[in-house]
DNA sequence: ATCGTGACGAACG
DNA sequence: CCGTTCGCCACGA
């Protein structure tokens, strides 16, 4: 039981939400692969419910999470592969510094951003 | 519990 | 380099 107030009641946090506060992490002028997000959740193989997760971010979140920050392990922008969203994705990718080739791929080597502590797990 | 979905990805040919 | 195939996953209906 209770001691009195529970202080809250354990909220297990989805995946989805775990995406989030992944990519919140990401600083600007960076990026990270679907792929990666999993991994470093711990899901190695579940890339594309990261993708999934996005597809459903919150319109409320939009400010908080950078989505745009993250691409497909072929360093493009994925989003369907098409669709005015690619474009304006990749025009804030570009606002903050990353730089796309003629194919529309980014350098990930120079680009991507790999969390501080990757001791942990 | 089962099934369809899709902003993925590695493997092929 | 490019399109196709197939595996993998969390989530909602």
């Amino acid at each position: 039981m209770q001691p009195r107030n529970a202080p809250d009641p354990p909220p297990t946090p989805t995946f989805y939400d775990r995406v989030y506060a992944f990519v919140r992490e990401v600083p600007r002028g960076s990026v990270v692969t679907y792929g990666q997000v999993a991994l470093e959740l711990g899901a190695p193989s579940a890339a594309r419910a990261v993708g999934y997760a996005l597809h459903f971010l919150p319109k409320a979140a939009e400010q908080d999470v950078p989505w745009w920050r993250v691409i497909n392990a072929s360093g493009a922008i994925s989003f369907k592969g098409r669709g005015p969203e690619a474009d304006r994705q990749r025009s804030m990718l570009e606002q903050e510094g990353i730089v796309f080739d003629a194919a529309g791929h980014t350098d990930l080597r120079r680009f991507r951003w790999w969390p501080p502590a990757t001791l942990d797990r």
